[in-house]
DNA sequence: TCGCGAAGTGAGAATAGTTCTCACTTAGGA
DNA sequence: TCCTAAGTGAGAACTATTCTCACTTCGCGA
């Protein structure tokens, strides 16, 4: 029977957000605000989040984190914007995509378009689809209305 | 009837690649060159060709053009490859979406795979779809045989 | 054909997201 | 508890792309 003390153990579940790597202490802390990242975010956009609880973690931190989880595959890359990566939190780990909004960046998960078709035209060129990147974007409901469009 | 000297006029329909904007004496040099690059290829390998028969051409010369062909719909974004992006000429003015195979660069062109079905899963979702990117990857017949896979 | 103004050019500086270096700390298995 | 490979932070480095600026030129209109 595991003691009910939280303040102990995988908080969060490190690891699923890390997969093997290590989980120091500032690891700990980004793996408490990802979860709490509404839609897309930037690398800057986690380290400013992270910084508000735990002042003075590094950038280069922010970035090695994000690299372990896009190992790990809790993380997303859907897109970039102004020339930034952009990145999404994604609890699924069936084969998926993403729809982000361009409005405020709200992301939903999206079954693979991809079908026998295309793979067969594929092969009817000559190619062996090994791999494919797909995003899509939109405006979520609330921004459609704010935009009266 | 047009006389049938071909070193005037618009070589290489220049209009099809730039759109509206000019043509200079070096986008008249680029618009030779592009057609005759195999596969996908990225800024330095599309000025390292030009610069072959224009020595002396800038670099930031080829971006501009580059934009402007973008701009024209007769270059296509496919990608990146260690931090830069990738190009592909493309003459089809339909909507469709490009293959590039991972060993030699060849693109082939394949139907859009977004369907019905994802546009209302996504509408389900509260989402309305107003673009999406889409690359696949994978081997071309010739690549596959060479490396015996 | 001529003139003009906006567009394009080239060299190099600037930008900026991301990665790397290095000395130091630490997580976590043995 | 020890040991060491992994992680950290500060800042330098990297580098694809964009920008600046003085100069040239394309192409339209008179
Ligand atoms: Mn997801
Ligand atoms: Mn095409
Ligand atoms: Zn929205
Ligand atoms: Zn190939």
């Amino acid at each position: 029977m595991p003691h009910p003390d939280a303040t102990h153990g995988d908080c969060a579940n490190t690891t699923t957000l890390y997969g093997r790597a290590r989980v120091s202490a500032q690891r700990a802390a980004i793996a408490e605000v990802v979860p709490l990242m509404r839609g897309a975010f930037t690398a800057e956009d986690l380290h400013r989040a992270v910084a508000a609880h735990t002042p003075g973690i590094g950038l280069a931190t922010i970035y090695r984190a994000i690299a372990a989880m896009q190992e790990a595959g809790a993380l997303a890359s859907v897109g970039e914007r102004d020339g930034s990566a952009l990145l999404a939190a994604c609890a699924r780990n069936d084969h998926h995509h993403h729809l982000v909004c361009t409005g405020c960046g709200r992301v939903v998960g999206i079954e693979c378009p991809i079908d026998e078709a295309t793979l067969n035209a594929a092969e009817r060129e000559g190619h062996l689809v090994t791999s494919h990147q797909i995003v899509l974007y939109g405006l979520c409901s609330r921004c459609r209305q704010r935009e009266g469009a």
